[in-house]
DNA sequence: GGGCAATTAATGTATATACATATAAATTTG
DNA sequence: CAAATTTATATGTATATACATTAATTGCCC
């Protein structure tokens, strides 16, 4: 459903008002999605992104600061999330031998195997939500980087 | 900082696929500047958006299901940020005559002062977060509206 | 009018998040 | 090399959110 629709405002004070309004109310529309189709896996969409950063790492060990400094939304609890794929066995977490201040987070073949699962469904659940032609894609990309660059 | 340097990955699936991480990137930036504005006027985001449904409706009163509707993200505690703006004594709760099911609730003067003042302000801080010309604005709706309306 | 489904709001609960603080190890500095 | 500083991670706490359930009231249908 559009935003106007969504909220009953057809009126807006200008686009820069709306784009803002838009913008958070599409987000939150497309986290809702992804957390209902990552429900079928018992992941939330960060442990999905926790995921996907430490198979990007696989082999290597990741620590917790790489593993935050890579998610989308850079909050304090790396920890908690990783603790939380440790619980499911989805990933390992050590002391690391180099600095035992830092751990080794390794993702476990469980955690691969539940990826390549997703894998499969994964681009045209997102092809789905982002129903959008390459190029307005792109002009997207660049009307979102303009913001974000700014910020 | 824009979505490559802020989760350190340059190469993505497609664009879409990039889309959805930008998306969800960027309302988490304007959100996060959001709540940081608000909170000199110890207020959240969605208390402010409140209010000004609140203002919308005023001097009618509106139900709780009302405000709801109306909310950016609709999830189920209407009722809790209520309760949070009453305590503030910006917004008065109290049964609906003709529905008792129903309550009554008005933007106190108190709130609508409040709103006065972040009024003043408000526009150029919207205006500094979404730096876009009237055209790409118009654009970048366009283009999220196609998003939200197919999902 | 009595019984039942639908509506409205509030509450319970588990999890997520923001923000501050604590703890421990490494690094720098004098 | 000891003290102070910085860095990496974990924890505490308050609030936010999603989702299910409850409680009260209304409207409907017979």
């Amino acid at each position: 459903m559009k935003l106007e629709e969504a909220i009953k405002q057809t009126k807006f004070n200008n686009a820069q008002h709306k784009v803002l309004l838009n913008l958070i109310y599409t987000a939150g529309l497309v986290h809702a999605e992804q957390t209902r189709f990552f429900k079928a896996y018992d992941l939330s969409p960060q442990q999905f992104n926790v995921l996907r950063i430490l198979r990007g790492q696989h082999p290597n060990p990741a620590s917790v600061g790489l593993v935050q400094e890579r998610m989308l939304d850079q909050m304090s609890n790396a920890s908690r999330l990783i603790e939380k794929l440790k619980q499911k066995k989805l990933l390992t977490r050590r002391e690391c031998k180099e600095d035992r201040r830092q751990v080794d987070i390794v993702i476990t073949d469980d955690g691969l195997n539940l990826l390549k699962e997703i894998d499969k469904v994964f681009i045209d659940f997102e092809h789905r939500l982002a129903k959008l032609s390459n190029s307005d894609a792109e002009t997207l990309n660049s009307l979102l980087d303009q913001i974000s660059h700014t910020i």
